[in-house]
DNA sequence: AGAGAGATTGCATTCGAATGCAATCTATGG
DNA sequence: CCATAGATTGCATTCGAATGCAATCTCTCT
């Protein structure tokens, strides 16, 4: 035998991270196959072998290996989420759903966090090494970035998004039906001077859901619509009051704008903070404003926005659910479902909900 | 050879993922260790022989199976990241920043929502089979629960929480600090009735910040401090509100309090909406309101909280710093680092910050 | 040109669990 | 009591990359 000069090391040593399936075979006299077996539900094993690896796998403390599972079963039971940017407001509840979700199916988040649209490469080229089993994307992913997906037939979902031509799976808020909805709400309770605080240029939601409201405002024969154009902040909804207070300034003809359609909560809070503070207005009697998501603070006393409230929960149970019919069957065909949001009738506009 | 009847599934089947270390080697004419090598920084490698590696990489579409690779170098690079409750509008920068730092180490982050202290037991029950290489806490543990770490040697940071006598690494923001910072500011501006609304009473956070708090004010002199306990939620802060008044209509004696120092900023702008709701009361007029870290919506026109803001960047830097650094090196000390709050004055104090 | 140090490369093994296949065991029926 | 189907179990191999060690190559210096 070797000296035994440094107990303590070696002791250390051993006891580092070391109970594998073969400790626990050796422990209960069996092979390592059958402690894989005793482990994996539906395996057939005997009654008296189950009882036998198991008492030894908790003598020691054994606890299954996923990374060399993961290896030679060629499933992670990861699934990567990405997030556009997690500070705004409505993601974290979309993030704590999609979780919650996934972990019923006993998959783990790999969470990656997208600062700008731009981190789309370098994400992704995290994401492959890790043989994801799929993917939900809250994020804005080219063409090219969709085709590397199907490149390595991993299974992607959209999470309120949409790829013009592609054919990809996605789950989404209705956009425009919200928008019709809160222009129809504000038409019927008597509005007909209309201004739109858009989201950024980029943003396909926002898009949809002004492009949409546009549509739904011509046809209700008001055209002079001014739009201006913020990028889902707090301050960026604040600031385009006195954009549009100073478009009326100078000469823009007209009687004053009655109501907001903003593209999203946060901009409508922003703008009814200033329209409060600097303009001495309130809603809904001097002014109506209008959100979209349903967040948090919507309810919150001093805005109680009327708003399209997204359908979080059920949105992000169908997404996990089709992302988990995509990973069990491959050859599942894409699928794309559009929630309706619901209407959510605050206190911040007049507004006259359809029949 | 054999039959060719279905090409089509044999080419699908060839390209299923397939592409691995051995394929580039055999294609580039070298052995499978030369390229591994290659996309081991450091190690030794001809130009020559990188370049050929790469072609062949590049050509077949190689990615390395970072699963295979933690497999035999134990590395998982992977953190888990366990956060209480997501929907509090405090977590989802820290979660954000911490996502941030974590990448900058190219380490992936593992996400694990608790939705009550309760899931801890199952929650880490997920995460021990995939050998993470560490794990960030912004939950509440149980001594127990800290010891599991320590039988698996797997290095754990807190944030912002404590854990009485035990030894464990910790980032967290000077509860007590902040406390005293906002009582004081609060009676150099001459208020001396004070209440206080507190987060629910197993919050370690909230009892540091409500003890503090009651510990200041005796110092000054004021000791019947009523307690009003809360749930860090916006409802709570409401409801705290009419329970506070209704408290003094039942014959409390003394006048009407003039200062609410508020466990968190949600809650004080729960308390703000229904003193001006209900009560027809105006901050910093009537009444002063103080919350605690500094969200987004603290910031808000309708609120302007006077609050402490943690340094979320700071800190979720340092935790990060800290936990790699014990990753690196197992036998490095634990520490706790205490980050001091900034003190935010709003217009939702009367308020006189110390000289 | 030859020796020798240092740099490269390949070989063989390892990480820990899952699984096809063959061997063995069990229980049932005749 | 024996044959046989079905249930259990073990053997041997596999997943894909990393790495200690030995073999080979390069290049420098004399």
């Amino acid at each position: 035998m070797a000296e035994k000069t440094q107990p303590k090391i070696i002791d250390l040593k051993a006891n580092r991270q070391a109970v594998t399936s073969y400790d626990v075979a050796r422990l209960a006299g069996v092979s390592q196959s059958a402690v894989s077996r005793c482990f994996k539900p539906g395996a057939s094993v005997s009654a008296k072998m189950r009882a036998r690896v198991m008492a030894a796998a908790a003598e020691l403390g054994y606890e299954p290996n996923a990374i060399a599972r993961s290896l030679i079963t060629r499933r992670s039971n990861l699934v990567a989420v990405l997030i556009s940017n997690l500070t705004n407001l409505y993601y974290p509840e979309v993030l704590a759903e999609l979780t919650r979700h996934l972990t019923a199916y006993d998959v783990r988040v790999l969470l990656f966090s997208l600062e700008s649209e731009a981190d789309a490469n370098a994400t992704l080229q995290q994401i492959w090494p890790y043989r994801v089993d799929g993917v939900i994307a809250a994020a804005e992913l080219s063409p090219n970035h969709v085709a590397e997906f199907e490149k390595r037939h991993v299974p992607l979902v959209f999470y309120n998004r949409q790829l013009n031509g592609t054919s990809v799976s996605s789950v989404s808020c209705d956009q425009e039906d919200g928008a019709r909805q809160l222009v129809d709400g504000l038409f019927h309770a008597g509005h007909r001077r209309f201004a739109l605080f858009t989201g950024p240029r980029e943003s396909v939601v926002g898009i949809e859901r002004k492009t949409a409201a546009l549509e739904r405002l011509e046809e209700l024969g008001i055209d002079e619509v001014p739009i201006f154009e913020g990028n889902y902040s707090y301050e960026s909804g604040y600031g385009l009051v006195s954009d549009m207070m100073g478009a009326r300034a100078h000469g823009n003809e007209g009687a004053p704008v009655d109501a907001i359609v903003c593209a999203n909560d946060v901009m409508a809070i922003g703008a009814l903070d200033a329209l409060r503070a600097d303009y001495g207005l309130t809603a809904p009697e001097d002014i109506s404003v209008v959100g979209f998501d349903g967040v948090g603070p919507a309810r919150w006393r001093s805005y109680d926005l009327t708003t399209i409230r997204q359908p979080v929960r059920r949105m992000t149970e169908a997404a996990v659910a089709m992302l988990m019919s995509m990973i069990e069957d491959p050859e599942v065909s894409h699928e794309k479902r559009v929630f309706s949001g619901l209407l959510r009738a605050g206190t911040s506009a007049r507004f006259t909900a359809g029949d």
